[in-house]
DNA sequence: CTGAAAGCGCTTACAG
DNA sequence: CTGAAAGCGCTTACAG
């Protein structure tokens, strides 16, 4: 049913020896016995099987990606980054979620070792890091995207999570703000200290609330300084779905952005340009982190050494109406 | 370096064959006999090489999904359907996208036959169809979403696109509106004339602006509709992301979106809850049919019958404030 | 320039 | 209940 290479062997009336030779462009093989070979390839549609191939050469041409969910609104772009490097360098792409907890974790860590993928990208999953870096020791290459950078065993590729944070600071400051709130993400992820302490760097503030990264965080956390009567004139929201809360719970109290409170978010996702107004944010490079990741990974893979620091890519703060 | 199933024979004393028994379950193994196998594969950490195991089953236990991009808002939800259903049956997700026109169809049709994947989970890329009917036709077991029902080859999971346009003019006339505006999608698509079709079926309209389910289209259409002085009181748009092009532009013309014009979209995505007002719109089931389809193919791939018609899943129509 | 043979790590009749 | 052997479809020394 399914054409093997001993099919265009006997059908060339040659070695199957040759016939991989033609396929892999390896070793010296006469011109018309080439020609001849291929020409039976095309005939027959004959394509190695994936399968064989990895056995016998001990790699998969497959490359891992785990991610903690497929929702999050930035994942698409990291994902497009990522497939279409590893598509351009000819690779799969093998992808994996761990959104079940403890269970998944399980069964994914199970999986690793049977399912043969060369190499892994990682978004990191909360508590997966400890079978990480036994994979890792065990002589899985890994990459991991948006590492806080305090996993130096790995290599990574991070974004300025600090600078940007500093920069809606500056921003803010410039604008002639003095008050400002910050809501932050949850307070175990590395991201969410360093750009609230990029923030502070800039505009010292004690207003801090504690959030995570839910619209509804954004609102109540509004609400309840309204309530209280605290005077802010600006919040910097962590993301941009906090942001999205924030804009409408100030919108319900009747407050005008930007004229009383302005408001920045953070990761720049396709609805911060649709929100009322059009959200303020610092831009994550999304995309390019996935690209990166894949290069690094797939160079890895080739025999390259792993790179001394972690990769850094710049953030940019895009200015919309919600703080001009 | 890697622990194989020579060694755990070797370790346990029995035979390839006795260990590969015990780790598949198949055929009768003396009670100790598996328990000293089990107790040297805990300790050896012994994991079959998938690899190894689709060559010698001619199955490789992984399905592959191909779509033609993963930065479309409601494609996380779609592929979270899809992956969740084939963890759990402890398959793997070979990843593809075409979103580089010919040459990507050629690599992914040229890596069907490669890569070895069972079955395939497809949202069809456009000016795939050709190849996927003759990958299909040679054997390829093949499940496509969203289809237009315009394919009886295929097994298909689809959602009620007329009934969706139906039950938008239905809320629309409903609350007295009499002039709507209808922004649809690309033409070609069999899902535009599908939404199209069922809201005329409920309040006929020549109001018809061709869009591309762009943001821009959404704009645009307004834009040109105001100048031109034309007179409607509602807008249906085929997308979420036209008709937040539409809250927008009426927004910049100083109407009042639901007591001037009232608007609705279509997809229900995330961003659909954040517009200014909050956009009522027709809910797609995505995450449910990224479900479905991953359980028709696995449920195909473990030697059911295909299923005779295509599964439908029914749209829901969600109201929010911008047509109340 | 070309091929026979061993080997990759499994499964599965077949035989006992 | 257990094992020796062939086979899955390739690649790769090795020999010529």
């Amino acid at each position: 049913m399914r054409v093997t290479i001993a099919d265009v062997a006997r059908e060339a009336g040659v070695s199957k020896t040759t016939v991989s030779r033609v396929v892999n462009l390896k070793g010296e093989v006469g011109g018309s016995t080439a020609a001849r070979v291929r020409e039976v390839i095309a005939q027959l549609g004959y394509v190695p099987s994936s399968g064989a191939v990895g056995l016998a050469r001990g790699s998969s041409r497959t490359v891992g990606m785990l991610v903690p969910s497929l929702t999050w609104p930035w994942m698409g772009e990291l994902l497009q980054g990522v497939v279409d490097t590893v598509e351009a360098a000819d690779y799969g792409l093998l992808l994996f979620t761990c959104n079940r907890g403890a269970e998944s974790v399980e069964r994914f860590t199970s999986q690793v070792s049977a399912r043969a993928f060369d190499g892994l990208v990682v978004v990191e999953p909360e508590n997966t890091l400890d079978r990480l870096t036994a994979l890792h020791r065990s002589g899985l290459p890994i990459v991991l995207i948006d590492d806080r950078g305090r996993h130096p065993e790995f290599t990574s590729v991070v974004t300025t999570n600090h600078e940007g944070g500093a920069s809606a600071a500056r921003h803010l400051r410039d604008s002639g703000r003095t008050r400002p709130v910050v809501v932050t993400g949850p307070a175990h992820f590395g991201c969410v200290s360093d750009r609230l302490a990029g923030f502070r760097s800039v505009l010292p503030t004690d207003l801090v609330v504690a959030g995570d990264f839910t619209e509804r965080a954004g609102r109540l956390a509004v609400e309840r300084l309204l309530l209280e009567g605290t005077e802010f004139d600006s919040v910097f929201a962590h993301n941009d779905i906090t942001a999205a809360g924030v804009l409408r719970a100030l919108r319900a109290a009747g407050r005008r952005v930007p004229e009383d409170i302005a408001v920045v978010g953070f990761d720049d996702i396709p609805m911060a340009e649709h929100t009322e107004p059009p959200l303020t944010t610092v831009h994550q490079p999304t995309r390019q982190m996935g690209e990166a990741a894949a290069r690094l990974l797939l160079a890895r893979l080739g025999g390259g050494p792993p790179p001394e620091q972690p990769l850094v890519l710049p953030t940019e703060l895009v200015v919309r109406r919600s703080a001009p």
